[in-house]
Formats: structure tokens, sequence, C-alpha cells
DNA sequence: CTCCAGGAGTCAT
DNA sequence: ATGACTCATGGA
């Protein structure tokens, strides 16, 4: 077992888990269980510092995973000096967020999946997926699913997808396995593309919208400068910037103008301050 | 019962 | 370019 130990000033575990970027993760006694592609790890916030534990040898992928080079204290004050009330107060109470590098296969069918869907279950499905579709990984003595390949959710196929309570989705993530297991889509060169044309050929598939490819952007391939609008987004839009568009698009090209380059990072600290922290993932 | 959830495709204006 | 309608599913 590998041990990560870290400031924790700009790292709280809880945050980074709970804001909507990640689904596969479970609330332990003393910290949370992670899930990414085919490995686990537990992390925990203690005594004004952070960490993460893994098993031997993936010390180095966590460590990437979590973020842990980059400087989100410098996040944190650009924010605070940005001017923008409910942004600034947005990224005190939620400094602790870190933008995970999470796998963008996985980061991408999890967000198929979270298309008109509520975050508790997304999060039922991809367990289902995982127990159904992936294999097995040990951590700490203990079994867990990995995330499935894409070759592995082409050959379930919609029918067996849909069963598993993907809805009209189960169409969107077969087509989108089908076509990075063939090669037809290759999640390689769409990651040597800069952001925009990245995000077109991701919308390129079917299913995938300006939200999902923003988030898999995001998320998946670590852009900082999408800016995703869902409806909490457009609700904070609406009730915080005084907006009057209601094109959720439009509302992601507003708030993607006015940040830049942070706007991945503060769109994530809007985010979990509207959607709220009591809320029950 | 209706409404909503980290939306997107299709078709009619 | 914009707007309505529809697409499964489960919880509130």
């Amino acid at each position: 077992m590998e041990k990560i130990e870290t400031d924790g000033a700009f790292f709280n575990v809880e945050q980074t888990l709970s804001c909507g970027q990640v689904f596969r993760w479970e609330r332990e006694e003393n910290g949370f269980l992670v899930h990414a592609e085919d490995k686990t790890c537990f992390a925990y916030n203690e005594g004004g510092g952070a960490c993460v534990c893994c098993e031997d040898g993936q010390a180095e992928y966590f460590y990437r995973y979590f973020d842990l080079a980059a400087d989100y204290g410098a996040y944190v004050r650009a924010a605070e000096e940005s001017g923008d009330q409910p942004l600034a107060r947005a990224a005190r109470a939620g400094k602790g967020i870190r933008i995970l590098n999470q796998g963008a296969a996985e980061t991408l069918f999890s967000f198929l999946v979270s298309q008109n869907n509520n975050i508790p279950r997304i999060k039922g499905i991809l367990n289902g997926l995982c127990r159904q579709a992936g294999g097995e990984h040990v951590f700490g003595g203990r079994k867990f699913f990995s995330f499935p390949a894409a070759e592995t959710l082409a050959d379930f196929g919609a029918e067996t997808l849909r069963a598993a309570g993907l809805g009209y989705r189960a169409e969107y993530l077969a087509g989108a396995a089908e076509k990075i297991a063939s090669g037809a889509f290759s999640l390689r060169e769409a990651a040597a593309l800069p952001t925009e044309e990245l995000c077109g050929k991701l919308r390129s598939l079917k299913g995938v919208g300006k939200k999902v490819a923003d988030c898999a952007a995001l998320f998946g391939f670590h852009r900082f400068d999408v800016f995703p609008a869902d409806t909490w987004i457009v609700k904070l839009y609406k009730e915080d910037y005084g907006g009057k568009e209601t094109d959720a698009a439009k509302i992601a090209a507003f708030f993607a103008a006015r940040y830049g380059k942070y706007a991945g990072i503060f769109q994530q600290y809007l985010f979990r301050e509207k959607r709220g922290e009591g809320r029950k993932l």
C-alpha cells in the first residue's frame, strides 16, 4: 500500500467528489472510496492535510488523478479578485475542489448516461454497468468492479444496456462504444485537438450534445476553457446574474467568454454552491 | 397526479 | 436560427 500525503488547504476530498464531476465513489467511515477506471483508492482529509491511499505502483496515477501538481490556490485567488461576487463567494466556500483527471472513455460514457437524469440515479446505473460488464480489481484486500472497456459495452449492445436502466440513452452509449471500440472514433486523436475541435468531434457522436461534450472536455480531457451549462447553471444565471437568455448553449457561451481559461474550475465552484452542500448524493 | 433530473434529436416554423 | 415535442426512468 502506498500513501500520498499533501496539504489540504486546496484539496478537500468531499468537495472534490460531490460537485458532480465524478460518479463512482462511496463514503466510508473516515473517508471516501474512489473508483477510477480499473483502480480504487481511499482518500480523506485529516488535520489540515489530505491523504490518498492506493495499491503499490499506483501513486503516480492517483497523484495525477487528483491533479496534485496544480496550484488551486491560484484559481481561488483569481475568483476572489474577479470582482464577481457570486463567484468569489462560491470559490471561498468550495476552495477545496480539484478538477480530476478522469479517463476519457469513462468520462464520456458517464456523461452520456447523465443526460436528463439525476445524480443518484446516474451513480446507480454506472455501478450496475461496472458490476455487469466490468472486470474486477483489488484494493486493500477487497474486490471492486472496474469500469467496462468500450469493447465490452459494444458487445453488450443496446438491448442489454436498456435493461440496465439506461432508457433511451442505451442506443447512444452502444453507438459511441461501437465507434470507439472499432477505432472509427479515436479518443487519443481527440485528445490532441484544440478544445473547440475536440468538442466538435465529441459531438459527432449521436447523443453527445453541447453539455455532454463540455463535461467530457473538462472532466475527461482537462480543458478548463469550457463552461458546462446544466439546469442548475441556468437557474444560477437567471437568479444571480440577472441574465435573460434561456438557451443553455448561449448561457454556456456567456460564462465561457466571461471566465476564459478559468471557466471550467469556476463552473465547478458555482455549480457546487448553487446545487447546495446538504444534498444527499 | 405532475414535475424534475448535470439533454439531445427531430421536425416544424 | 428558433421553438415545441419526444425520448425512459425513478424519486419527490
